[in-house]
DNA sequence: GCCTAAATACGTGTAAAACGGTATTTTTGT
DNA sequence: ACAAAAATACCGTTTTACACGTATTTAGGC
């Protein structure tokens, strides 16, 4: 492993990458081997230069941070993304991480933790700040929310089926049409992330909903 | 409720009916209504006669037993019957009752096991001898052997069934047919008396397979 | 060695559920 | 009154399981 780490910056405004030239400068054992305000332009660049991590920001014109680093992912998968961002709202942190970035800085990060962030991530692991990690918790739960906010007659579904009712016998009894159930139970699979009858109600049983 | 109970007699063996009148005509609060010595016969003959209790033969030429106390149940509902036989197979008792008798005493009871039977017949209750008792324990037990007769590889696939797998992954895991899991999905259906997959699991949890 | 049960596998067809979506009506909350 | 969510219903297609049967091979018990 090389002692010394080379990054490169991708941010439209290249104020941001002054900033933070003059801030990793001064930071041992790290070195800007390039920079780029144009995300599609960095995707090509990058084929010619020796980067291990890539700073990069969220919400940038051409492309987006997201965009990028699924592109990154795919065509360099040893380079390391850290995202910067103005804000930490949870949704996009959501989608960055989805993504396959290894640390989320907000872009008032004071140099103490940039320093932690490339650290650990050029270390291997992964960093992110207390405020994303609390949006994480945000999304985490709001996720958890919508998985189980099953409404009434889903529930009811859930219960017939439970009793091993098909879709025709609960359509009859409920008076409703069979493509009615056939619907609600999709919507309840979706819900509950899971595919199959059995999955589902392993999930009911888990939450006391039967 | 009125003091005296009808009996009607079917039995294809004259003198069986004879015997069996010798001994009723001595017990009080019983009285012979009719006779016959054909099921179909006796089918018609009870609509014309008050018949509170029918003692009908099993084993029969022209129609069974069983297929007597089906439809006997079926058009007088209100006659309780009680089954004589020469001998006590526990599947034949088991027919019978699932048929709907409410007794079932064999044709060498002693005048006591009659009279007793006829008596708890009479006030509602049924009515089985000891000997049919073992009888239908066997039945049960045997009943239940076939279906926990799951061998180690069907429960093998149960097991994987309630992971949430499918056949096909089922198959792949144990390096087998998907057309072998099927058949063996069939068998483990069939020993249980299920029909879907729920119902496998609630039977499988119940016994503890899984 | 023989018999039986278990395990395996297949053919053919049907039934039920899932998939991925759209659309309208009703209900609920503000 | 209005917007959003819920409930309802449908479409066409695909996937999976089930049904009912037959057949061969392997394993186990005697």
């Amino acid at each position: 492993m090389q002692a010394v780490k080379n990054i490169f910056i991708v941010d439209d405004h290249q104020m941001v990458i002054d900033g933070l030239r003059l801030i990793i400068d001064t930071i041992e054992g790290f070195d800007i081997v390039g920079e780029s305000t144009s995300a599609p332009h960095a995707l090509d660049v990058l084929d010619t230069v020796n980067a291990d991590i890539l700073l990069t920001d969220v919400s940038m014109p051409e492309m987006s941070g997201i965009e990028l680093t699924r592109l990154v992912k795919k065509r360099y998968p040893h380079i390391r993304i850290i995202a910067l961002s103005m804000f930490s709202e949870s949704q996009v942190v959501a989608e960055m991480i989805d993504a396959g970035i290894s640390g989320y800085i907000l872009k008032n990060t004071g140099k103490q933790e940039l320093i932690e962030a490339l650290n650990k991530v050029a270390s291997g692991q992964n960093y992110f700040g207390p405020d994303i990690t609390l949006q994480l918790m945000k999304s985490f739960k709001r996720n958890q929310d919508e998985t189980s906010r099953l409404t009434d007659r889903e529930i009811e579904i859930i219960r017939m089926i439970e009793q091993d009712f098909g879709n025709k016998q609960i359509a009859d009894m409920l008076f409703i049409s069979e493509r009615t159930v056939e619907t609600h139970r999709k919507n309840i699979l979706r819900k509950t992330n899971t595919q199959t009858v059995v999955g589902l109600l392993k999930y009911a049983y888990e939450r006391k909903i039967i």
